[in-house]
DNA sequence: GTCTATACGGCGATAGAC
DNA sequence: GTCTATCGCCGTATAGAC
């Protein structure tokens, strides 16, 4: 029973040290020797903890989930208009990166793959609820008159979902640029390109 | 000894499997076995033709990157303008998407942990060489007036490295969208944005 | 070029002592 | 909560017959 105040439990600690693991070499490289070495104990004993190797990266996956989509939640919910509701999403998206970029790097890397899995069946569906969240916000900005009307909404998901994520495969929490930086100046590419007007 | 005829050889086919296999679960998650059941043999008939499954990957990876940069060194011999160079640069990639899906999956997904060992030490040189042709198109285009002048360049490279790229993951070769549609539209938003002019 | 048979190590996981 | 000790399986790879 996790306690909710800011103390780490030593649960929390080995969650971390997995997902760090997880994100840098990918689930199936990391045995869990190297989680109990880098932990500082041995193998056995993370079964003290958890049921198994699956299970570590199953809770890792769906306790970021549950915050990343409560946030969503709070955009679609708000009733600023499209536009806005797009850069907010954009600008959500980069902080998650920065805050979780573990989680998002194992869910990028894995979900594909462990999705093939009955256990991890909500990736899936999570991935639907994303779809819908960014199809919603686009098609909105497109009737709005807020987003061009030649645009293939479709496409244009896929293109911003893929380019946001994929910056945590470069982007590192406190190096020279900041999150918020890096989702201002996408969101300037995004909406306006980059071609001399 | 291959020949240089269009025939096949029965190595080429076993790679050709093997790539499809790494592209759809990762190379660490398939087996030897996994690949031999795939090609209707055994797992010890593959070493008849390989070495090992590291040096299979590594063969695929390999001849990909050498048929990939001759056709950008194409591009940054050419003396088109800088727009017109991007626009052949992003055509290619998604032409490349197109006719190797599998091995760019592998490389996108792979690279990064594999290029940890000295074998695949050639991963991070292919990595740097272009990005050196993108950089170069980029500040091209900054200079002569093609692009904004207020780009930050390195992002940029990024962003359009990561876009162009990411795509294999959901492209399919004969789906309903063709790659010259997808770069087209891709250039359009990357050009000129998705927001109403 | 493929099969038979097998070596060998590393893997996830378990039981019980401390 | 961690350690000691170990199990059984599955992984890559090998040797030699066909």
């Amino acid at each position: 029973m996790p306690d909710s105040t800011a103390t780490a439990t030593r649960r929390d600690e080995l969650l971390a040290i997995a997902a760090r693991l997880f994100a840098e070499k990918g689930f199936k490289n990391t045995t869990v020797r190297d989680i109990a070495d880098a932990a500082g104990i041995l193998s056995g004993s993370l079964y003290h903890h958890f049921d198994s190797k699956e299970s570590m990266v199953d809770e890792i996956l769906s306790t970021f989930q549950t915050e990343l989509f409560a946030a969503y939640d709070d955009v679609l919910a708000s009733d600023a208009d499209a536009r806005t509701k797009i850069e907010r999403a954009v600008r959500l998206s980069f902080a998650a990166i920065d805050r979780h970029p573990d989680e998002v790097a194992i869910f990028q890397n894995e979900a594909d793959y462990l999705g093939t899995f009955p256990r991890f069946a909500y990736l899936a569906e999570r991935n639907a609820q994303s779809r819908n969240v960014w199809m919603t916000l686009l098609t909105e900005g497109v009737e709005t008159g807020a987003l061009r009307a030649d645009l293939d909404v479709t496409l244009t998901y896929r293109f911003v979902r893929d380019t946001v994520w994929v910056a945590v495969r470069w982007y590192r929490p406190g190096g020279g640029l900041s999150h918020e930086a890096i989702a201002a100046q996408y969101l300037t590419i995004l909406l306006d390109g980059i071609s001399h007007a």
